[in-house]
DNA sequence: CGAATGACAAAATATGATATTTGTCATTTG
DNA sequence: CAAATGACAAATATCATATTTTGTCATTCG
């Protein structure tokens, strides 16, 4: 019996092997052995399918993000930790899996935007919690936490979003990431 | 005699009439009752046009924030006044005329980079300015002036960069560029 | 002689006829 | 009867060919 998984996994070979342009249904149903109906089964459309495509990657690429968010390591560090991180994590596949990075930049585009934005409130989530608990530890002044947390991820944007994947072959780009985030630093932090 | 500046004028009358796609050196020397060789004979050629074309609407669309930098407000305001309009001049062209900006952005994502940052040079020197007064007036604590107006210049690319015009949309947006900047003023002021 | 032309080749792009892909659904299968 | 099929229409993509566009340059113009 064929499940959703399942064809998520193929698509993602599939994906892999001819790229965001050429891949289509039957493709990935033939790897699955199964009729491209079927696959019609489990997801209305082919942008659905791309949709949950580009979902589960995210939350993959993401993964490690969430750890850093509820570490025990000292606020202050943990935010720098997990935005180098955040950085780090795009930076590396999209200079190590160029195609594969480009391929899921070009689903997501097509993608309604609501599924990103859920993604990046899961992200601004986990700033606002590191926030809470350096406020509630007296070494963060911050106000209101949720509102700060979307400041600062959008303050990085540069750094992290892929319609700047270009800029991030800069020598100087974790450099420049360095000022920005004294820049944070200096505002958030007590006295 | 046909000057340089006339075929700029008439490319941007042709651009605007046929859009970027459309737009060929034909058009434009028929525009101007001349034969399109000898629109070569101004420019190399047609990414060369485009580059002028380009680079002249940069200037034209920062023309004010000169202004500004160099004013006799008193640094913090100035610097939030030339944010504010950096940020106003480029949503009021998206909106306005957005077949235009598409144009625009289109010609720049064509053209080799240098171009493009030779631009931002120029207002990441007029932060710089603004900066350094601030600093002789003892109500900016900023060490490297120059590094610091670059930080902020990207810190900020969220709310002028092209690549996210889809975002200016939102009713929240300017909203969440004060925020921003409350953070960028925290940081910088004295004490 | 400097400025402009227009004929030309090479490159890029539009066109449109053909083939593939998407998405549906009545039918089949286990 | 839930799961899968495959035949089908409509929407898209592909590809070979026709047309346009770019860029050059020997020639003309004033």
């Amino acid at each position: 019996m064929l499940t959703t998984e399942q064809i998520l996994n193929s698509a993602e070979d599939v994906l892999r092997r001819y790229g965001p342009k050429k891949t289509t249904v039957v493709d990935i149903a033939r790897d699955l052995n199964v009729s491209h109906g079927t696959v019609y089964r489990h997801f209305k459309s082919k942008s659905d399918l791309h949709a949950a495509i580009t979902k589960r990657w995210l939350e993959r690429v993401t993964a490690p993000l969430a750890d850093i968010a509820n570490s025990e390591l000292v606020p202050a560090v943990r935010l720098r930790k997990w935005f180098e991180t955040l950085m780090d994590i795009k930076v590396k596949k999209a200079i190590d899996d160029p195609e594969m990075f480009a391929s899921y930049s070009i689903l997501a585009q097509g993608l309604p935007e609501q599924v990103v934005y859920e993604h990046l409130e899961v992200l601004i989530e986990q700033i606002e919690h590191i926030l809470v608990e350096g406020k509630q530890s007296e070494v963060f002044a911050v106000d209101d936490c949720a509102q700060m947390a979307q400041t600062l991820f959008f303050a990085t944007t540069r750094y992290h979003h892929p319609l700047h994947v270009k800029e991030w072959g800069s020598a100087t780009i974790k450099e420049e990431f360095n000022h920005l985030f004294a820049l944070i630093e200096k505002a958030i932090h007590k006295q």
